[in-house]
RNA sequence: GGCGCGUUGGUGAAGUGGUUUAACACACCGCCCUUUCACGGCGGCAUUCAUGGGUUCAAAUCCCAUACGCGUCACCA
């Protein structure tokens, strides 16, 4: 009775060898230097930040090398499956610009020469890998029950050894092959484990890409490799799959970190070259003082679909994960303002080691930066996409207003120092309602006069204003020259310096003219360049505007 | 409890033994500019890098302890 014996019972069926595999996936065809990365979610159907950025960091060193990208799905666990789980992931990747070379498309399509990209589609391959390790002795069944597990456990605890089955307690491990084979055959339920031989008294040392060297001790524990119902565990897949598939850098989150000497003992064991790791830190949030990991369930803003809802465009989401990814580079952009995330070079030794805080007010700075660098009819396009699903009234303005609301948009946008008024899409409405006289008549009206109060006066500025001096064809300095005049014949200085000089001579200076003027058309104390707007409304739209001034204040 | 990782201002952080009397950005606070607001400009905001020891002519940077935080110790990933 040899183990051989032992792992063609286990696995009549299987008949290719690990090199039938290495044959048919053999080592990627790319340019020197060039990385292999991969997402590998479990299909739960939506992707959260921390994975995000996972994936975000994965395609851009792919991407920078012209290496290659893919999805993997993680399914080894049955009951985390969620119905239709993968396409949930697929479109937020693709929601967000993360585009794959290779892997997962649909529940059914996939794409690539290195699939399937299922892991319960990999059975098979699992089972070849497993058979070799029983075969060279490197694995065996064990028939421990869970009471047996818990027995072993509760005998650890008191005599405060280290968990785990290891060593002496790795009572399965001494089964007689033929022992062993027997009890399979008469249907005795099992899972196999890995047959380490690693000595805890023993380090090794792993350079990790992001936290540097680490050191362990070796692993002794006889993990298990397969699971009652024929999948492997998350380290032999990760073993099967990395190598098969030829990742040259697996990007995870650190939980994995402690996993590491059970990850390079298994690549040892096989006699394969493991990959280079990239241990990640999470994403942390901090509430009434404590810090704690971002969690979906309770952070609203962990999810992707709420930066959808808030019309915080993709694009500001990723230039901000480009910041927590590599802290350098938002200095960069700062010096590169016309360049993109992919004009920016990528290096894991930038990753933060520690866990960063999850900064909204720092994400809608990024975003604000973002929407005053594009052109308006960008931003423009991608408001209409957000009115139409969020609010339709505002659609439905903004499309039969098209050029005014671009016009809108476009006021102290190309310059060297844009206006940074919009962090988000759902800012808009709020912040220019009174541009449209749908929306500014329904609206309460609570004019924010500032120096200027009297209404007679106001009254009379306008009217005078309208009557002798508004020209809608000026430009600018002329419209401004007028309003000095205007200021002028009021009694109001022209500058606001001689008022400055001579405060008993005046009763104000042109600004307070202006303001007048302002808060007249709009309501508003604050809006955009006052000539800009007066220039979208014209002249038939301000007259309007003053008799709803008479008749509201 | 074992094993690991981390700890620089309110926040993100730069920094890898000397040119750091600790960059830069966000936030905050002043002042200035400005037809308003915003933008912008200028200035303020850690004499100190969790604490304590050590190595060194020299330490945020190297070593050791302690504290705190986090992760992990499943037939979950």
């Amino acid at each position: 009775m040899t183990n051989k014996d032992l792992a063609d019972l286990i696995f009549p069926n299987i008949t290719k060898t690990i090199e039938d595999y290495e044959k048919m996936y053999p080592k990627r065809n790319l340019p020197e230097g060039a990385v292999v990365t991969r997402f590998a979610p479990s299909p739960t159907g939506f992707v959260h930040m921390g994975s995000l950025l996972a994936a975000f960091i994965e395609r851009k060193a792919a991407k920078d090398t012209n290496g290659v990208f893919y999805l993997r799905i993680e399914d080894t666990d049955q009951e985390r499956k969620v119905e239709n789980g993968i396409v949930g992931i697929t479109t937020d990747l693709k929601n967000f610009g993360i585009d794959i070379d290779e892997g997962a498309i649909s529940e059914t399509e996939e794409k690539g020469l290195y699939g399937p990209y299922i892991q319960s589609d990999r059975k098979e391959i699992y089972h070849a890998f497993i058979k070799h390790f029983i075969e060279n002795d490197m694995a065996y069944p064990c028939f421990c029950s869970k009471e047996e597990l818990e027995d072993i456990r509760n005998a650890q605890e008191k005599r405060k050894d280290r968990i785990g089955y290891y060593g002496r307690y790795a009572k399965c491990r001494k089964i007689p092959v033929s022992d062993a084979y027997e009890k399979i055959k008469n249907g005795e339920k099992y899972i196999i484990r890995l047959k380490s031989k690693g000595d805890f008294e023993r380090k090794i040392k792993v350079k990790d890409a992001v936290k540097g060297i680490v050191s362990f001790p070796e692993n002794d524990m006889d993990i298990v490799i397969m699971k009652q119902d024929g999948l492997p565990t998350y380290h032999f897949a990760h073993l099967v799959d990395d190598y098969l598939m030829r990742t040259t850098h697996v990007i995870r989150g650190d939980e994995w970190l402690s996993s590491v000497p059970v990850h390079v003992q298994l690549f040892e064991m096989l006699g394969v070259k493991a990959p280079t790791y990239a241990h990640i830190s999470p994403i942390m949030k901090e509430e009434n003082g404590i810090k704690r990991k971002l969690s979906k369930r309770k952070d609203p803003e962990a999810a992707m679909s709420y930066y959808h809802e808030k019309g915080i465009p993709t694009e500001a989401v990723k230039l901000y994960l480009m910041t927590l990814a590599n802290t350098n580079f938002e200095q960069w952009w700062d010096a590169n303002k016309d360049k993109t995330i992919d004009d920016f070079e990528f290096s894991f030794n930038k990753i933060s080691k520690s866990g960063g805080l999850f900064d909204v007010e720092k994400l809608m700075n990024i975003s604000r930066n973002y929407l005053s660098r594009i052109k308006a009819i960008e931003f423009y396009d991608m408001l209409v996409k957000y009115a139409k699903e969020y609010d339709n009234e505002f659609y439905e303005l903004i499309t039969k207003y098209k050029d005014f609301t671009i016009g809108l948009l476009n006021i102290e946008r190309e310059q060297k120092k844009p206006r940074k008024d919009y962090a988000a899409f759902s800012d808009v409405k709020s912040l220019v309602w009174y541009m449209y006289d749908e929306l500014f008549d329904k609206h309460d009206k609570n004019y924010e006069f500032t120096n200027i109060t009297d209404k007679d006066e106001i009254i009379n500025i306008m009217k005078t204003y309208v009557e002798k001096y508004y020209d809608e064809n000026d430009d600018q300095s002329t419209w401004f020259e007028k309003i000095k005049d205007l200021s002028e014949e009021f009694g109001y200085a022209r500058e606001v310096k001689e008022y400055k000089e001579n405060p008993d001579s005046y009763k104000g200076h042109v600004g307070d003219v202006s303001m007048v003027i302002r808060v007249a058309l709009t309501t508003k104390s604050m809006t955009p360049n006052l000539y800009d707007i007066m220039k979208l409304f014209g002249k038939e739209k301000i007259i309007k505007r003053i008799e709803k001034l008479e008749k509201n204040l």
